[in-house]
DNA sequence: TTTGCGGGTGAACAGCCGTTCAGTTAGCGT
DNA sequence: ACGCTAACTGAACGGCTGTTCACCCGCAAA
């Protein structure tokens, strides 16, 4: 045997990523070898080295795509007028996006160590640009009196963890519906930075 | 060559516990390997099986080690009378408890998963215990009239998860203090539940 | 129908993994 | 001073690791 019939790199290079996606959020980006992914995917694992140069290539694509769409989407999400309506935009967008991309930002968050320095740092930026979304929409309300906030640095990193914990807890057909949490949790970030 | 001169068990224990923790916290519990903890230790690799059965016990040692310290140490904390001076000592507590501690922080979130089913439970039930410390908090608070919460659930994760995001950016030495952080935080906490 | 190559296989590489164990020595109570 | 045991070594176990490579076959274009 050699090549699977009806094989096509643009079936097989898309499962190899969703399958290592999947196995790295579950068990840990160490944890997971070459042979398992090729194994959830149906191929030998020599075969995955045609799709990626390396273990930590395939695991920094992943998050590379993560970052770049998370970007990509908040960029195009309806913003609305005003810091107020901005920031609410932020923490609907950033509670839904995320909850449907669990094991993206689970991944995003545990096993950035994983990556060499300019990987890291590549990520980093990404995930800095992010926030710094965020800041900005706390600085422009600050300026315009409807927010007050000691520090906007510290608010951006303490909105950010509060809104992506619902990861760690939320399960879909659970007490509560993704809309309830986004109305809670924003009432929650409402009073915490109002003036 | 065989037994090491000035060896105790006394000294040799902790210090492989401490080794392991900071090597789990800085490559993750299935990149280090045993070899790895014992040359940190100074030590060949089957000395370590004298105070360990296995490495998911070390690691298992670790986060219950710490769990129950944490749990300890937030009965012994003094927290005034009423549910806004307890709150704003949960808040404060959590904070200095943690940064004081980060890789056991940083391990008790990351390394779950690579506990077995049973010490998996443990360490989850201390958890819940510890959250449900915050969540009575919460609904004495709601009691008294001087909280206003759409729920008490929500409530706690979100502020649990803020307060441990400190964790991730804090560095000693930095732009602020350790107290600072504490104040600011326990402002948007205190804001974001306040009637 | 033949040809080229994209998409694989499967074996091999050197090296590391967690764990066990017989052997050896340091320290301590007597 | 002697013996016992706590503390540790170093080698070995089978098995797994990421990665490479020579080889092979199914599919599409000529």
């Amino acid at each position: 045997m050699a090549r699977k019939t009806g094989s096509h790199s643009e079936i097989t290079g898309p499962r190899i990523r969703a399958e290592a996606q999947r196995l790295f959020a579950r068990h840990g980006f160490a944890a997971v070898s070459m042979r398992q992914i090729a194994a959830a995917v149906g191929v030998q694992a020599g075969a995955l080295y045609l799709y990626t140069p390396d273990k930590e290539a395939l695991l920094f694509d992943l998050l590379k795509t993560h970052m770049d769409g998370l970007l990509a989407a908040w960029a195009e999400e309806p913003k609305g007028e005003g810091a107020r309506a901005r920031l609410e935009a932020f923490v609907r967008f950033h509670i839904r996006y995320n909850l449907e991309r669990a094991e993206a930002v689970f991944l995003s968050y545990m096993e950035l160590r994983n990556l060499g320095p300019e990987n890291f740092a590549v990520i980093e930026g990404l995930r800095k640009t992010y926030e710094t979304e965020l800041e900005a929409i706390l600085k422009a309300g600050q300026a315009e009196g409807v927010f007050d906030l000691p520090d906007s640095k510290l608010a951006t990193m303490a909105i950010i963890a509060m809104l992506t914990g619902v990861n760690t807890w939320f399960r879909a057909g659970g007490r509560l519906s993704r809309e309830t949490v986004e109305a809670i949790y924003w009432d929650m970030v409402r009073k915490a930075v109002s003036a």
